[in-house]
DNA sequence: CTGTTAGCGCGTTCAA
DNA sequence: TTGAACGCGCTAACAG
């Protein structure tokens, strides 16, 4: 390994000179530049980032943190990397398989300045244990979370559930049944507002065992197939909260012999990859900008140039999932 | 910052002997461990990875390169991070959007010491460009080659094919359409040569109209539909070279109003996540096992200790996108 | 068993 | 405009 003194040696100057015309740092007569120039050619130097980055205290790179490799994660993991590249950072990504000690050692690299930052799709620990690291870089999150130590890009799902909903309504459904993210989750929270007051409005009954807080397991949407073909009281239209959930309910009622929108209607949310190969009515809500505001405050955070935060849509689109009056 | 100096002081001994607890090496007396923990406890010391990786030339990270996020990405990615965390290594993800400099860049990573080693998952470079980088650590890849320089993680396809192509045969189809990869990749050169010998063997006549270079991009299988659907000699099953494609294809006909298995047979290739929920028949060729032998080779030129490479298996899964006899 | 010393490769004062 | 010297935080060789 080739370094910077090798590199003054065979200059013929000093290691600070060669610092020099690497950082473009200071004053360089045009003429030692020119014979570092050569010199470090001539060796095939490469710099040692880590040197850098210990002397800097900065490693230009963010974490990416998510439980598990998810399908709707690809839009956004693309788009967040692209914004990181774009703008001179690295991306290290952590799956934690849902363990909260392997979450927690992920955001330790923030601590052992592995990272210069942290971006969390979806936490696994408690919000409690996750604060403590803000104080060593910026935290940023797609989780809903309303506090001033994290950044959470995220839409108003009480709105946007609430949108859905009264489309459905305006299609013609009566009954419908609910599929929703964990319970703790603010989405949800805001979901489980948005329906309540849809019901009472419109004076429809809320069926609890159709309010099913889903437990994110694989497959789950598979045994809410189950659940619905064994239901002697079956809803006629489910909307669900993602899109993936939706594709394995439809995928498990098909291989029962029944089909979509036939004997029920399905509402994904995401509107990722899945839902438009397998034609799911679904709700866009601008994932792609959330990832890259998420990369953006992060940067922001960290730099004195700024990126603009970009403003988020909601927007059902209609595909085949869903009767058309 | 806490260092380890100041936990020396509040210690009362020296920065080695802290050094010394810190990495279990040398000897050290209970007495003074015990202090020094004790003022690492009270301080809240965290070691610094960097410092420690300059000094030691070892990251304990791995590079993943990707042209862009493919869905068929996920389950690979999610085995081989699995792997990596098991093993104490780190994995650092670069999406190259197909962008030759870009994956030189990343590659560029290995020179620069921020990882200790690489895998390609697909290549866009040509070997030639990639080679030089194998100085500087071990490389390993997804693609089919078969070089010393490089670890390659590869079913036979031909093999592969075949037994595909002959299961097509026995449920009767004749008029077989294939859908293939890039031409230059080798799987490619694999499947055209067992492709070729079938329909040889066979006496069934090759339609070079059906024999498509499929060119990667976005929704290729959506033009493919285009194609058949327009065609006045339809094929009566095509065989595809991913999952991915096969179901593109699978929607964009459903769009158009017609349906398989009736209108036209589909045979997948990757058994992975979409092929299960569309119920698409398909090839399943150990991607897991690819997976983690892709990162154990690199763990294993890296380190001591060895992980042994699996054996990989190909098998049929049949679904619902084929007729059955 | 412990402290002193010398690096790892680089950036950055501070004089000259 | 340049070089000497110091420091980033840590490990390891050496002497005691």
């Amino acid at each position: 390994m080739a370094t910077i003194i090798d590199v003054a040696k065979k200059a013929g100057v000093s290691k600070s000179t060669v610092s020099r015309v690497l950082t473009n740092n200071g004053y360089v007569s045009e003429e030692s530049k020119q014979k570092v120039l050569d010199a470090m050619d001539e060796i095939g130097y490469i710099p040692n980032l880590l040197a850098r980055q210990l002397q800097s205290g900065v490693t230009k790179t963010i974490g990416f943190i998510a439980p598990s490799y998810m399908s709707s994660m690809g839009k956004f993991l693309q788009v967040f990397m692209e914004s990181a590249k774009n703008n001179g950072y690295f991306v290290n990504l952590y799956l934690t398989s849902g363990d909260k000690q392997k979450e927690i050692e992920a955001l330790n690299q923030l601590k052992y300045k592995q990272v210069d930052g942290i971006f969390i799709l979806t936490r696994t620990n408690e919000w409690d244990v996750i604060k403590p690291f803000k104080q060593y870089g910026p935290l940023s999150t797609w989780n809903r979370i309303e506090e001033d130590w994290i950044y959470s890009s995220f839409v108003d799902h009480y709105e946007g559930y609430l949108m859905a909903l009264n489309y459905l309504y305006r299609q013609g459904y009566q009954k419908i049944g609910h599929v929703l993210g964990f319970y703790k989750n603010l989405n949800t929270k805001a979901r489980v507002k948005a329906l309540k007051e849809f019901h009472e409005v419109n004076h429809l009954p809320l069926d609890e065992k159709w309010l099913i807080q889903s437990n994110f397991k694989k497959n789950g949407g598979r045994q809410i197939a189950n659940m619905w073909v064994e239901s002697t009281d079956r809803p006629e239209v489910l909307a669900f909260y993602s899109d993936q959930t939706a594709a394995e309910f439809i995928s498990e009622i098909e291989l029962l012999g029944f089909s979509c929108p036939k004997d029920v209607g399905v509402l994904g949310f995401d509107n990722n990859e899945v839902s438009e190969l397998m034609h799911i009515s679904t709700v866009d809500y601008s994932l792609e900008k959330q990832a890259s505001n998420s990369f953006a405050y992060l940067y922001n955070e960290l730099n004195e140039k700024k990126i603009p935060i970009q403003e988020l849509k909601i927007q059902l689109i209609e595909r085949k999932t869903l009767r058309r009056l």
